[in-house]
RNA sequence: CGGGGUGUAGCGCAGUCUGGUAGCGCAUCUGCUUUGGGAGCAGAGGGCCGGGAGUUCGAAUCUCUCCACCCCGACCA
């Protein structure tokens, strides 16, 4: 947008640090933010990646502030094994269906000598019964709270584990959809059914709370329709935000189990009645995909832009450097500046690299780190800083002394939060488009409309709607809370 | 899993049709000159041309076969 204002005023394409632009490849451009970030890399593993230190650094931040949060619901966390019999997947009827087809299996447990050298699983050593690897845990999870709820006075119970998960995907994108991949899920069980779905709201109204004010990512908070739905579920609640290239991503889910679990796991609990009930259960999680709705809600042609409170360094420091003479003058005022600004509790990263400094710019610009601050021997001689903001780029140029930029910080990074987030909230906003009905909503698409459509929920009956979906590639989204469930949302997907 | 595409230096690519000593740009290293939004010149290093099997005097190039990645679709918290 910024590039293109430019391109006009001087008649020809700017460089971009990303090739290529986001209008011109989106699913390329991707990619290409992810590498030049060094966020994350392919394994050498199907569908699998590599999270490199500075994309982990960013998954820790989220965590931390999504586990506070979790916390503060008097959720405890707990650990459950990776390897899930068999026939525990089985037992509730929708969730085998949902699963089976993307479980990966353990079948022995050791390996030897193959006939044709290197090894093999060894014949002898089949297990009786195979194990899946965890495509989630309600199963293994229902196994023991069915141990751990006795009474009425054992609910409610709340466990939380973060963890990977594996799910054979056919196909497989960075951060959005890989094979094996990190969460965080939650798993409560209540006495109640009312108390389930108050926790399933809950919860949603956590992650909402997450993407909203960490992470500067709005969305549409909404029910699944039923063929959207989680296998195993008789409520699942969503938070639908949408990508720069009009396509929605289910940034978490939160699930309202009802009885269907705890009749297939047996947790039960003998009420006040001294009757014996079967629990009420939820689950919820937010995975490492949340990372893969970041790069796509913030970052520009220029590269990743990180929403300041998630982001692992806050403020760049670049130290503009002439020749060695002035060199160990300016870095030592560097390192105080940055000394200053831990101080202050904020995650500044010293460039002490020998690069040249416009790399150590571009450096800064395609981390998204999103403030910069430049400081040379003019600054240090007369004790004054030059910073930037990423989001807005060389235009928010300013000069300072020292302490005014150290008092300044706070406010930058929350004022970039803030224009992040109502950036994507108007673009959300201007994006979704009311129709009445199917007729309008194949116009919609037919005639290359963007992003979301938001009819009558009544159209979910049209018996044409299968069709027009499977045409434009379009699902329904979610219906959402703020039109008190008589809306659906409907458009294209990851 | 179906259709299409791509695998050649860290990154981006040419070379493949028509077999004959492995190339370009950026990055890296050395030197000099430069330096506040992607510097210039000169030189240097770096490749089992995705893997395997064939055809051939000779294969990045032709054939077969795996594998991986990307896009579309199907499927999918």
């Amino acid at each position: 947008m910024n590039a293109q204002a430019q391109m006009n005023q001087q008649g020809k394409k700017p460089k971009t640090a990303i090739t290529p632009t986001r209008e011109e490849n989106f699913p390329e451009w991707y990619q290409q933010v992810i590498k030049a970030a060094d966020l994350a890399e392919n394994a050498p593993v199907r569908g699998c990646m590599v999270i490199k230190p500075y994309g982990f650094a960013l998954w820790e931040n989220v965590q931390r502030a999504l586990d506070d949060m979790i916390k503060e619901e008097d959720v405890q966390n707990a650990y459950f094994p990776l390897l899930i019999p068999l026939s525990f997947i089985s037992r509730e009827a929708e969730h085998v269906d949902g699963f089976a087809k993307e479980c990966a299996v353990v079948t022995h447990h050791r390996l030897e000598k193959g006939p044709e050298g290197g090894l093999v699983p060894a014949a002898g050593a089949q297990l009786e019964e195979p194990f899946i690897i965890r495509p989630t845990s309600e199963t293994i999870i229902g196994d023991s709270m069915a141990k751990w709820v006795q009474s009425y006075r054992d609910l409610p119970l709340k466990l939380n584990q973060w963890c990977n998960v594996m799910r054979w995907e056919l196909r497989t994108r960075m951060f959005l959809r890989t094979s094996e991949f990190l969460w965080q899920e939650g798993h409560n069980a209540f006495a109640t059914p009312e108390e389930a779905n108050e926790d399933a709201r809950k919860m949603l109204e956590v992650y909402q709370k997450l993407y909203r004010d960490w992470m500067a990512m709005p969305g549409i908070p909404g029910e699944k329709t039923a063929d959207e739905r989680f296998p195993g579920a008789d409520h699942s609640y969503t938070y639908e935000s949408m990508m720069q290239d009009g396509k929605a991503l289910q940034a978490c889910t939160s699930h309202n189990l009802g009885q269907n679990f705890s009749k297939s796991f047996g947790i039960q609990y003998q009420g006040e009645d001294g009757q014996t009930h079967h629990a009420y259960t939820t689950s919820w999680g937010l995975s490492t995909r949340s990372i893969g709705g970041l790069i796509m809600t913030h970052s520009d042609d220029d590269g990743l832009i990180m929403p300041p409170k998630v982001a692992p360094h806050q403020v760049a420091i670049i130290p503009v450097l002439r020749d060695d003479s002035g060199k160990a003058t300016v870095i030592e005022f560097c390192r105080k500046l940055k000394e200053s600004l831990k101080e202050k509790g904020v995650r500044a990263f010293l460039d002490e690299s020998d690069a040249r400094t416009p790399d150590k710019m571009w450096g800064s610009i395609k981390k998204g780190i999103p403030v910069r601050v430049e400081v040379g021997a003019r600054e240090v001689e007369e004790g004054t800083v030059t910073w930037v903001r990423r989001d807005i780029g060389r235009d928010s140029k300013t000069s300072g002394t020292v302490d005014a930029f150290i008092n300044e910080v706070p406010n930058l990074l929350a004022q970039v939060h803030q224009a992040l987030y109502e950036r994507a909230e108007t673009f959300t906003r201007e994006n979704v488009t009311d129709v009445s009905g199917l007729d309008e909503i194949k116009q919609f698409y037919a005639a290359g409309g963007f992003g979301f459509v938001r009819a009558d929920k009544a159209v979910l009956d049209d018996p044409g709607l299968e069709a027009v979906q499977k045409e434009f590639s379009i699902t329904s989204r979610c219906l959402p809370f703020e039109d008190d469930g008589q809306k659906v949302i409907i458009g294209k997907s990851y």
